[in-house]
DNA sequence: GGTGCCGGGCG
DNA sequence: CGCCCGGCACC
């Protein structure tokens, strides 16, 4: 459905702390310089989808309103948002929280040591001004909300939020960056998008897919049957063979002895109704 | 061949 | 939706 991506942005953090949006810049600084390959360009796009998303935590207000109010989606550039310093609106309060073990899945195992002394850097002269650290930007905004369309509209090329295959930004003409905004560095980079991501980027993002799908339980009950089938027997469910890993999975033999073993043929009134419609055992479920 | 049950048909 | 069954995979 459309309102995945929606819910899927808004889902799970709203504890992302203004520390926390350095580390992701830095990280995208780390990798714009390592990676110098034609491919960079796609990191640079990936990454920057990435910060997007973990930016769009920041605060809950700003996902309504692009999500929820539509004003950014119908007019993106009726300045909504301060380019530049001017705007006075208070800058994000830097309750810099102890980096615990919270589950922060996918982003937490990209920072290791390295960017994490960089981070700390950039959180030193980080006092609730937001920086672009896309390469040959250098961009300066007082609000999340800002850097966060600054990087949409000027590096990303797309402004919409709804789309739901996050992966798939598009470029929307309207929503480029008007001449007046601010002389567009980048905006070479902006016009080609691809489509394959590397691949660590790539388990980051689908690993997060993954996860949230998987508290939308799959409907095929093959699927999650099978799955707590082969958990019980320690087996390893990615030794699924790929031919049989979707709804055509057939669960194997379960242990637990079902109706037909307990009662008998003969006494087949005594059966739950699944086994007597010859469905899944629910008196002895596996 | 027995068993479990998915997929689908029927009323 | 209740009921039934063909057919398949597993044992």
């Amino acid at each position: 459905s459309s309102s995945d991506g929606t819910d899927r942005t808004e889902v799970s953090t709203d504890r992302v702390s203004p520390r926390r949006y350095a580390l992701l810049f830095s990280s995208s600084r780390f990798f714009v310089l390592h990676f110098r390959s034609p491919e960079s360009v796609e990191m640079d796009e990936i990454m920057a989808a990435m910060v997007l998303t973990s930016l769009s935590f920041g605060s809950a207000s700003s996902v309504d309103m692009e999500c929820g109010g539509g004003e950014l989606s119908d007019s993106g550039s009726s300045g909504y948002w301060s380019w530049d310093h001017g705007n006075g609106s208070p800058a994000p309060s830097p309750s810099v929280t102890e980096m615990d073990s919270s589950p922060d899945e996918g982003l937490h195992m990209e920072l290791e040591q390295g960017e994490e002394l960089n981070a700390k850097k950039t959180k030193s002269s980080f006092r609730g001004v937001y920086k672009c650290l896309w390469p040959s930007c250098g961009k300066v905004l007082t609000s999340s909300v800002g850097i966060k369309r600054h990087i949409r509209v000027l590096h990303l090329g797309w402004a919409s939020c709804g789309s739901p295959s996050a992966s798939e930004p598009q470029i929307s003409p309207a929503y480029r960056p008007r001449s007046n905004s601010s002389s567009g560095p980048g905006q070479s980079q902006s016009s080609t998008l691809s489509q394959s991501a590397p691949s660590s980027f790539w388990q980051i993002h689908s690993e997060h897919l993954y996860q949230v799908g998987g508290m939308i339980k799959p409907r095929c009950r093959s699927v999650s049957v099978g799955e707590q089938w082969l958990q019980q027997n320690r087996l390893q469910p990615i030794s699924v063979s790929p031919s049989r890993n979707h709804c055509s999975f057939r669960k194997g033999r379960g242990e637990a002895k079902k109706c037909r073993k307990v009662y008998g043929v003969e006494r087949k009134d005594q059966w739950c109704t699944a086994c007597r419609w010859k469905k899944a055992c629910q008196r002895f479920p596996d």
